[in-house]
DNA sequence: TTGACAATACGAAACTCTTCGTAATAGGCT
DNA sequence: AGCCTATTACGAAGAGTTTCGTATTGTCAA
């Protein structure tokens, strides 16, 4: 029961978010990060917490009388799974398509085009 | 309750995969396309196409004793909201995040790479 | 030591999703 | 007409998710 196999849900997601940019938090903490965006009981996130807990998304440290809670993969593991599931799912393995639905219908800036350009430049230049 | 505002879960996306690639379908073909992949009881399929038909995914032709099924959205516009979605939820929006994720611990073609490129330079000549 | 308060633990309600068993129905064949 | 069978309709069980109310516990200060 440790390898975190299966993909966080939406609301295990926001507190990972949370999680993953301030760091190492206690519930509270997590509240108030939450509270700014949607309402939410402190329980409810002491709750989710626990469960994640249980799952082995989160572990905590028991020292202080606040438990302290992090993320166990780093963000950039949680993303890759989210974004392959969606990957796999939906667009058969094909990055492309992938992308063409990602670009769509929504105004991409010219520094992200040059962004990306980049990425695949990199990309290309690691694996050669 | 026309707008398919809500996302299929991942039972109704197999479902509308299978209309997508063979359109208009009875529940028997679209059992029978799923079966080669995964055990699924044949009332499933049709529980589940009543669902979506309630939600308005798919709409359905009682012509015929044996009702034909078909997505109510083509399907590039579904992808474009599944990967709207996971860009917001997990990317805050930024495509070229998506896209380290999307490429990371995978190998890409350099097929598909000048795919990718070619994606990128026409959706730049679009939109200038 | 005890009272107040902050934090955790527990359990349950309300929803949704997935799956299927069983009942009802409709068409065609004899 | 009456039966067989393919199909649809219905309902419900079981799992997972999300939310929160209430109970318990631990810590500090008076």
């Amino acid at each position: 029961m440790n390898q975190p196999l299966q993909k966080p849900t939406t609301s295990e997601l926001e507190i990972l978010r949370v999680l993953w940019a301030r760091g190492p938090s206690t519930v509270r903490e997590v509240h108030q990060e939450l509270r700014e965006r949607k309402s939410l009981g402190y329980t409810t996130v002491l709750k989710l917490l626990q469960i994640m807990t249980a799952k082995g998304t989160v572990r905590r440290n028991e020292e202080q009388r606040a438990h302290v809670y992090q993320a166990c993969q780093p963000a950039t593991e949680t993303k890759r799974q989210l974004v392959g599931d969606v990957l796999q799912r939906v667009f058969e393995g094909s990055a492309s398509e992938l992308m063409i639905h990602a670009l769509e219908g929504r105004r991409t800036s010219q520094k992200e085009l040059d962004e990306l350009r980049r990425l695949l430049d990199e990309y290309e230049g690691r694996s050669r």
